[in-house]
DNA sequence: GGCAAACTGTTTACGTCGTATAGCAAGTAG
DNA sequence: CTACTTGCTATACGACGTAAACAGTTTGCC
């Protein structure tokens, strides 16, 4: 589970989050910043993926050697989890936005292009607790949301788990099929083929008896959704759902009978 | 993003999914088997985190050398698959349960519970889509909650989109929280005071006006919830979000206005 | 102004990892 | 019986994260 085993330092993590650093006052001036090393990491990640960021690569990209990137960053650990905090800052809402639910639904649908532009940043684990800049901002943005509803905080952040929930696991299960060429170095049509395969040679009816009955009425040879790779009429109506189940949640708060 | 470079065949990973390979007609008995491999894998995995999980370690606790391994599996990352493909499998539907909504809810408290118990799988990067044996039978299973529901196929499946898109992604929240400590090497109380020192430092009333109003009102010092580190409570506020949600798609559908 | 302390970047090294490949032995098809 | 296939071992390689020592740079303090 955990990626390294020393002692994480969480001051050291808050300071390395919120860049509230005292300068050092004597030796060398820095050629480096810590800056510039995380927007290295990124991108390397966004052209390449994660798995192409090793602290050599970064290094090198900078005209450094390896280890003078740990004057700045205590492990590669730490380097992961600040390129996410600074890879997926969300914009400002649109002006206009009228209601807790257009404000929310804009929200999730930008948490999920950020995802999608920036996909790498799935597959870094998570280890902390999120508290680092962009990711209060998220924060204030869904509360600010939901503000005027009449909900308590602890309900407002309630519902802001349940939505952070639905949208990174729903960009996962986005990433993975969209993403699945690159990460398995096969083309995404072999994928669709085995799955239809799987679909004709291993769901039977007496196993599966309302998937093969699906299966069979509405004809499913693949998994693929060629115009809607990333999922997105699978996420709106998902997250309609939610926004729904919200909608009836504070109905029944607000005016309780 | 790809972990392991070289070419994934998707037939082959259907065959050891679906544990389907031919037997060898030549040559000398095999001594290992791969369900003997993933076996081991998980048990490592359940005791000491997927990151202890190597091929040399898995090798040695079967009593073999590294290499041998490979006759069985084509590479780790299928090793890793295969572990959360065996690792994951729902028991059995209660009897007596009515509805398709106290069967989701089963079904959605069944999967988090998988989760729980093996942590490690949600830190294995999804490379392909699901399409093993326990894969399949969660699909049933949710589908057939949903059986008699008059949804179409199609809607049914976006519904299993959903709610596993928030299964996950809640799960991995909770996870991120409840094993910080296993995590980080630091205490779980270190980084809850680091949390507190986070919202009393860096959130202020100009930048964060909601959360900083609910911090100051609701009195939150940290993020820790001692008695409930899984977020069940949370989970199943969510889920019941979803499933209202769900509740009104459906109403609407089987009885538009 | 000089010295000590703090800091930056480099070099070297280590242990660990996934996996390629060659070699030998075991077992079967023809 | 021979050739082929398959299972396992041994050896090796490149890559990785990071520890620690070293040399040079810069500042605080006397």
């Amino acid at each position: 589970m955990a990626i390294d085993q020393r002692q994480a330092d969480p001051n050291r993590t808050l300071e390395l989050l919120w860049d509230v650093q005292a300068a050092p006052t004597r030796g060398p001036k820095p050629a480096l910043s810590l800056r510039q090393i995380v927007d290295t990491g990124i991108a390397i990640a966004d052209a390449e993926g994660v798995a192409a960021v090793s602290m050599r690569r970064v290094a090198d990209e900078l005209g450094y050697t390896t280890m003078s990137l740990y004057r700045y960053v205590p492990s590669k650990t730490d380097l992961l989890e600040l390129m996410v905090e600074h890879a997926s800052r969300t914009a400002d809402p649109p002006a206009g936005l009228t209601g807790w639910r257009e404000q929310l639904r804009w929200w999730a649908n930008e948490i999920v292009e950020v995802y999608r532009r920036r996909r790498w940043a799935l597959d870094v684990p998570l280890n902390a607790p999120p508290m680092g800049p962009n990711q209060i901002r998220r924060m204030e943005q869904a509360l600010r949301a939901m503000d005027g509803t009449g909900l308590s905080g602890g309900e407002m952040l309630g519902i802001l788990v349940v939505l952070s929930g639905y949208v990174r696991g729903h960009a996962q299960l986005a990433s993975t099929l969209a993403d699945v060429e690159a990460r398995t170095g096969t083309p995404q049509a072999a994928w669709d083929q085995a799955y239809g395969r799987m679909l004709t040679t291993f769901v039977n009816p007496a196993e599966h008896p309302t998937l093969a009955r699906i299966v069979a009425e509405e004809g499913f040879e693949g998994y693929a959704e060629p115009d809607d790779e990333w999922l997105g009429d699978d996420f709106a109506f998902g997250l309609d759902l939610v926004l729904d189940g919200i909608a009836r949640y504070i109905e029944r708060r607000v005016s309780p009978e």
